[in-house]
DNA sequence: ATACATGCAAACACTTTGCAGCACA
DNA sequence: TGTGCTGCAAAGTGTTTGCATGTAT
């Protein structure tokens, strides 16, 4: 018996190429990217699939979803919470060296009735071959 | 003599307009609501133009420019630099009581070889009315 | 057997742009 | 007077969805 409003996966072989592919690139490719490579190899699989299965594995955290503000959002193999930087040169998107900020959630919680989830960090500047 | 770049802009009824309905407007009104509300008084203003000029009262700073992860970008009368809340429930953008990381940007300066220039920070999580 | 998943194309939400005419400085 | 701005419609980008068919369990 399932909890309320669970559903049983299934294990398709386009679900898997998509989780192979995100597994495989890490340069924070986004759905295009995604897309494009796995069409390369099997041109028969259609870019809705492949957003419907970034989004499902997504949120079923196997891979982690990334908004990019001014741009298509990109995905990450690492699932560990961290922050990015976008370049203002190139548009890409690297990793950043900062530790998570555990207590940023609580101080907000303890100032306002909200309830916080999480929260994202973008940082925008210049990546060493764009200065 | 101008700077490279730099263009002289006029200061017309609709570029007014849009600035005036900004400030009019204390709840992070998006392109749209934004255009929805000139348009009450002044039907004759183009959408276009609403963009055009929100996105040029942004670039000199006139206006905040609130990019929100999945769901279209706000702007904000307060240009004070701060953070922002997206309610889950009801999707609605709050301002949230944590003052600037100004450290940040310098933490991640120091680990990498990265020029950063600015930095944002998007909770999700649940508002009062919605919990 | 029956949900769940797929491929395709069309729709969608948000934003930008080409162009001819208009108006601020 | 001339460049910047406007309105309009069309195009662009990124993503989702309806539907008939296919397939994993």
């Amino acid at each position: 018996m399932r909890e309320h409003g669970e559903t049983k996966n299934r294990n398709t072989l386009q679900r898997r190429l998509v989780l192979e592919t995100v597994r495989s690139m890490h340069d924070h490719p986004d759905a295009e990217s995604i897309y494009a490579k796995i069409s390369r190899e099997n041109p028969l699989v259609s870019k809705a699939t492949v957003y419907r299965n970034l989004k499902l594995l997504a949120k079923q955290g196997q891979i982690l979803h990334i908004p990019i503000p001014d741009g298509a959002d990109c995905f990450d193999f690492n699932i560990a919470p961290h922050y990015h930087l976008k370049c203002r040169g190139c548009s890409g998107v690297f990793d950043v060296d900062l530790p998570y900020q555990t207590d940023l959630c609580s101080r907000v919680e303890e100032n306002h009735g909200f309830v916080i989830e999480g929260h994202q960090i973008v940082f925008s500047g210049l990546c060493p071959e764009c200065q």
